[in-house]
DNA sequence: ACATTAAGTGATT
DNA sequence: AATCACTTAATGT
């Protein structure tokens, strides 16, 4: 009883998301060769250095992929939603151990999925073949900007690049966020960010007080 | 009222 | 831009 209704419930999370992507058949085996796992905001689903066994398939909620320095800080490489996969997870060298950290988001549900269907499926579906492909090309191209950012902007417009995207993407131009988070995020400190967050208050592009960002201006 | 956590400030590298 | 050391302000118990 109980496994029949954890299908239906992952059955039901695949299609809202792939029922115009992938046929039934096709989802209902992605359903039974993955295991399905919920996480609360900050939970940690993947480490550095973690063996990549599974590959991660995002149904419901949002997770934060981040690198580590040699220091132990960390830096924001971009956002998986619902939808998406992890596909540098893909990218696996010799050691097998992954290179990012995930963090979701908010409550967040992701289908496990063993790295060899990533195999299987490449060459027997076509529709997941594009898939891959597309998720790929989309976060290249946002570790270029990633990248962009970093080589040629100065940390004044990160920061509201940095706001802009989580307003975006919780469609709130609200933020509820620690200076302190945020530094961590962005590779930077804290008292970096308060001077910085004064400054566009100043200019009148957001307000703030504790815990909380107000985005004015788009 | 007290402890804890977030944010502000000045000086230094 | 980052770090330190310290202050002030907001919040939780």
């Amino acid at each position: 009883m109980a496994n029949i209704s954890i299908d239906t419930h992952c059955h039901t999370l695949l299609q809202n998301q792939f029922q115009n992507i992938f046929d039934e058949e096709f989802i209902t085996e992605i359903c039974r060769s993955g295991h399905l796992k919920k996480f609360t905001a900050e939970n940690t689903l993947m480490n550095i250095g973690d063996e990549m066994k599974y590959f991660p398939l995002i149904l419901e909620g949002s997770l934060k992929i981040l690198t580590e320095d040699n220091d132990g800080r960390e830096l924001l490489l971009y956002y998986l939603e619902a939808g998406d996969t992890c596909v540098i997870t893909l990218a696996l060298d010799q050691s097998k151990k992954s290179r990012i950290r995930a963090i979701a988001e908010e409550f967040t549900q992701v289908l496990f999925i063993p790295v060899n269907k990533m195999d299987e499926w490449m060459v027997k579906h076509k529709h997941w073949r594009y898939f891959v492909m597309k998720t790929y090309s989309h976060r290249l191209n946002e570790m270029l900007g990633a990248i962009d950012t970093l080589a040629f902007h100065n940390m004044d417009d990160r920061l509201l690049k940095y706001l802009r995207d989580k307003a975006m993407k919780t469609g709130n131009n609200e933020i509820h966020n620690t200076h302190a988070q945020i530094a961590n995020d962005l590779h930077s400190s804290r008292v970096v960010i308060s001077r910085i967050m004064a400054k566009l208050e100043i200019d009148g592009q957001i307000k703030y007080g504790r815990n909380k960002i107000e985005l004015l201006k788009f």
